[in-house]
DNA sequence: ACGCCCGCCTGTAAGC
DNA sequence: TGCTTACAGGCGGGCG
């Protein structure tokens, strides 16, 4: 589901909810195949409570909670994860509740729902936050923390073979770019998802820098992508509103915005892709 | 290094 | 009205 404009969304709001408030107490429920990290269970539920919240960060598209006592609560969504915020814990709760943390009665609470438990939760030291999670060390540049040159953008993507579409994807190169903004991106550069590094011009890569940016930033200004399923929700269950600007995610087979050539949909490694057969080259 | 496939899960929609 | 299949915003691992 959720890829950088949803993370930074629910990132924004979350920080105004959250920092400076305590954490009174937390109920993970069932299986708890959200906290796998921690065996038993209950040891996510110890380091949480009774932690201060001190800051919301965004790393890629993943969530970092910075808590007292040095410790920092990760949070990746996954396919159909969900951060919703509740004033009271009378609200009834969704079905795949997985952990509820609250701050206490007439604060409210924060509650990670995922039908398909891809998501997960885990808190860990923040001192060595690199050395215990090769993930995060792992992550690329973040298009919009780490802003450069299209200078400095064409000496990064030199050297890899990788078609631009999978490198868009690649954690490890950009942190934070999923299926559907790979494929905005690629259009609002006006190139192919097959295209690689090498082939591009200076003025490709430079269309390519900007192209990322610019939808990136008018994605988190509508609030991110919620598709059919309205599955993406925002930390108080609205959708989001960037899906009626999309080029060509989810649009096969309608005209495409600048030239009117139908929508083009394939699959690209296994995932669906969606392309201008005429702007893109 | 790269590309492709699978598995991890549940829910929904389309197809027969 | 079924039942079956395909597919969904992610990611890691294995294989050729």
């Amino acid at each position: 589901m959720p890829e950088l404009p949803e993370v930074e969304t629910i990132r924004r709001e979350l920080e105004k909810e959250i920092v400076g408030k305590r954490v009174r107490s937390v109920t993970v429920s069932d299986g708890a195949r959200v906290v796998r990290r921690h065996r038993p269970a209950s040891e996510f539920v110890t380091k949480l409570e009774k932690r201060k919240v001190l800051g919301v960060e965004r790393r890629g598209k993943y969530l970092l909670v910075w808590l007292d006592s040095s410790l920092v609560l990760v949070v990746h969504l996954g396919m159909s994860g969900q951060l919703l915020w509740v004033k009271s814990a009378k609200e009834p709760a969704e079905k795949h509740t997985h952990v509820v943390v609250s701050f206490g009665p007439g604060v409210g609470e924060l509650r990670f729902v995922d039908p398909r438990t891809f998501g997960e939760l885990f808190i860990t030291a923040g001192e060595q936050l690199e050395q215990a999670i090769p993930e995060l060390a792992h992550l690329g540049f973040d298009p919009l923390d780490q802003v450069m040159s299209w200078i400095r953008f064409r000496e990064l993507l030199v050297g890899h073979k990788t078609k631009l579409k999978p490198l868009l994807m690649d954690q490890r190169f950009i942190a934070g770019i999923g299926n559907i903004y790979s494929d905005e991106i690629l259009f609002g550069a006006g190139l192919r998802w097959d295209r690689t590094p090498d082939s591009l011009t200076p003025q490709e890569v430079r269309r390519l820098y900007r192209a990322m940016v610019e939808t990136l930033g008018d994605a988190i200004r509508h609030r991110g992508s919620s598709l059919a399923d309205e599955q993406y929700r925002d930390l108080f269950g609205e959708v989001g509103g960037f899906q009626s600007q999309h080029n060509v995610y989810d649009r096969e087979g309608e005209p495409c915005r600048r030239c009117r050539t139908a929508i083009v949909r394939l699959k690209v490694a296994g995932r669906s892709s969606f392309m201008c057969p005429r702007c893109q080259v």
